[in-house]
DNA sequence: TCATTGTTTTACCAAATAGCAAAATAACCT
DNA sequence: AGGTTATTTTGCTATTTGGTAAAACAATGA
């Protein structure tokens, strides 16, 4: 289901072990064994992990002599980045006097947790 | 184990679904239904998909008659915009020499695929 | 050729996720 | 009270994910 790329990049983040791989892959190509080092993980899992960043492209491997250096691949990042910042505003609070005003009307005159104001109001 | 707010927050973002429901969202409140209406999905479904969302922060739920109007809270967003944004020089093409010039040396000297400069090379 | 190092593949398991249909809730409107 | 609308909860599958141990591979070095 999940095949669409930003979808595979963002489940790639979505986990602290791979992202503190990529945060390594910063300073510069790193074999399996460099990478799996930090962690108390068997090198299966961490075999794993390395293949859900590679299918999303954010990593490339290459073979020199036994090893398979691993090396960051950004745009991926870069798309999930470009997906995020068209909220940007909201969350830098520049909403502008007439976003707020449509914010304000879609929620209609308040009245939350209770009844809105009666129409039919017969009496 | 995934218990940190950036890995909840991105695994949440990693559904087309939940994905087109924040873009929804952007325009201002909307009812359960109305965020279902776009899906072939049955109510329950959106339901967890809405309780995702929500347990991510990246929504808020209220309750006004029958309805659960949801609103869009970006702060989540923020978060993995900066750590996304970290990376925002590598794909940018930023390097500087330095940079560039640390990447090549932890390459080593190239020989890509095959052997690497013997050290007990002795003669 | 054989041992060593580095990495992946192969079962296998447990827990989490995504979906459904049907029943249960909740608030409104007679 | 009873009916309607909006939404969630409750079982129940099927699939995916994250981990392990043990075996397999691949390249090097003796």
């Amino acid at each position: 289901m999940t095949t669409d790329t930003l979808s595979l990049t963002l489940s790639a983040l979505a986990d602290p072990t791979r992202r503190a791989m990529l945060v390594r892959l910063r300073e510069g190509q790193a074999t399996v064994g460099q990478l799996a080092e930090p962690f108390d993980l068997s090198m299966p899992a961490i075999s794993k992990h390395l293949k859900v960043l590679e299918r999303a492209g954010l990593i490339e491997r290459s073979v020199k002599a036994q090893t398979r250096p691993c090396t960051l691949r950004p745009e991926p990042l870069r798309e999930a980045a470009d997906w995020i910042d068209r909220y940007r505003d909201l969350w830098e609070g520049r909403l502008d006097r007439l976003d707020a005003y449509l914010q304000e009307i879609q929620a209609e005159p308040a009245n939350e947790t209770q009844s809105r104001t009666p129409k039919g109001d017969s009496e």
